[in-house]
DNA sequence: TATGAATGAGGTTTCATTCAT
DNA sequence: AATGAATGAAACCTCATTCAT
């Protein structure tokens, strides 16, 4: 009965401390950031951590998963909208890029993990998984000669340092909606120009 | 003359430093490595480290500041050799990309300290003063309708992230010196068709 | 009475660290003990230390508040005792001394304290709010023509000079209860013939 | 020829060591003061100190020694002005007053000194040598019953106290140059009455 | 599940002192 | 006599992690 109240209050202790980790890991770095600070900021006691995560590595790996799942779903479930290349190609920049826009602490956490030692402790399976969803697309743009002919890898590799530095552009100034709409269409009519068959 | 001589006795010792700390930093991080460590790798004492450099903070962003002039006269000394703006724009292309492969730890170094939280203590200006050659060429560039009518700063990230990505894939394989002279030379082509003038 | 029981089991760890510290500081000056043997000599672990004071001038004040209060409440309560000037002064008189050479340690605690670069630390409210318990009781004396007409200040700092100088006699050289009672008697009768309105 | 008037431009490098070790010292304690400020604020180099002094310890010492001579000319001088033991007293009483106003980074010095672990290190010789001076006085004032019939070792300790309690009220606010001179001839009356043959 | 006092290894930095010049 | 680069022991303090409650 009372339990019933007390479920409405319950709050995701988990949750709590990964949204905390976040905000801690992006303002201070990893070393920056004790997990007394993210127990602190999370509410919850020191130990309670622990609880959830075996070691602070955890911590951090266990919040790069969750991000990572979470920009997947953001442009996989998109994906499937078209069977067309083309349009899928697009997607995939445009969602990406909406997101990266959106949740600014969470791709800057990917970043900060990618060059970090930490990178290595996760299998490079799970990564390549994720990444192959957009190479194999590349390879079929290829293979249907939609797309220039040269090594997938390396187109996969140039879209998404495009796609960063089209994010690190919109994000170095105060753009309106608009104009940030334009930048980023123009920026893929661009990219699109670059890995097209010509 | 006499200078060759005290070469041969006298070892600068900074140097060293500067030498192990960029050794043990791309290997472990900068918290993954103890000054200690440092001091050890270098062959001098612990507190010799701190005779040149009051913190740990200061050797990180000396050793950044001192890679970073290295990387600079390495691209700009090339860059006079031509007063027109498209070799020149090819100069830079080439050269960073063999000083980063020739450079390879160095180069990450960069990478490293741009996204750590040292990268916020080092003063704008220092880092604008070395982008701006870049910078004003590429605007000379769309002055003179040579490139694409969009703002320099965009061309300019995306040329950078460009140069990053090929070099990644460069770096991810194994590949002859004829492979990878004819991938330079592609993608510098790729590179111009997409910011020239159309 | 559940309490004595936990008493018994459970060993109040700052308490052990605030002997341990009274002891060592008072042999070897604050800068002669480190905080490890501090740690060390309470029988507690080096970071407990630091659990309970954040540095090691946090202990060092919050050693000398201690002292401070003990020897406050051992002369303030007896204070109380009479309604009259004159018998409250000697109180005060020779319950400080009794305190001072039945607690040698915290005595000397108190003056290698004040005269350290840690005093001015202290907020200057703590210490005139305690001193102005003898301060007012000397300004009263004075306004009722009990004591010299000269500033309560004056007459409080050579009551404290005078004070010290006794325990320092006292304590020069061995004597017995009877000698020792009856120094404190003369000299105190001295003090007061100093002090009063003649 | 040149060195003539080098010699008259040469400064006494050890002096000026006791001058910067007396001022920081003071204010920094001896902990608080690394040899290597004091080298710097001499204007010398780290290791010259260390021709001077063997170690700080050494430094240390000996300013309290050239101090202490200092203070014991200005008042010993003085003493043999008379042959009566009162108007000795009295000098002794007021010039080293006046000393240690006009002097007070040196009288500080003297207890800072007196207080730290360094004062064991003295042989003890030294200081009784200093003090016996006032300590005879005082025993021959007792037997010549022009003072009281106490110990004069009790007399030597309550005098000095005394003298460093005035010292203390007289530095505690600004005083004008006649109030200054009234509370002390005052405060000598009470001081005589105190321990004056009654 | 949750707590937070307790731990102690290990990190950064200081600094008295040495010594080759 | 004077220098100052070099040393390395030792200090303070942090923090991931444990564990009894």
């Amino acid at each position: 009965m009372d339990r019933s109240v007390t479920l409405y209050r319950h709050v995701d202790k988990q949750k709590l401390i990964l949204d905390a980790a976040l905000k801690l890991f992006v303002e201070y770095g990893f070393h920056g950031t004790p997990t007394s600070k993210i127990a602190q900021e999370a509410g919850v006691a020191n130990g309670t951590l622990f609880h959830y995560y075996k070691t602070k590595d955890d911590l951090v790996v266990g919040l790069y998963n969750e991000i990572r799942s979470e920009l997947s779903e953001a442009t996989s479930s998109i994906t499937h909208e078209s069977e067309f290349i083309t349009p899928k190609f697009k997607n995939i920049f445009i969602h990406t890029l909406y997101w990266a826009l959106n949740n600014k602490e969470k791709f800057y956490y990917l970043q900060q993990f990618h060059i970090s030692p930490h990178a290595a402790k996760i299998s490079n399976e799970a990564i390549l998984q994720q990444d192959q969803v957009q190479t194999k697309l590349i390879a079929e743009g290829i293979r249907k000669k939609l797309m220039r002919q040269i090594p997938a890898e390396l187109i996969f590799t140039m879209f998404n340092s495009q796609l960063f530095s089209i994010y690190q552009y919109l994000t170095s100034a105060e753009f309106t909606q608009e104009e940030q709409e334009r930048i980023i269409n123009e920026t893929y009519q661009m990219t699109w120009e670059l890995f097209k068959y010509n």
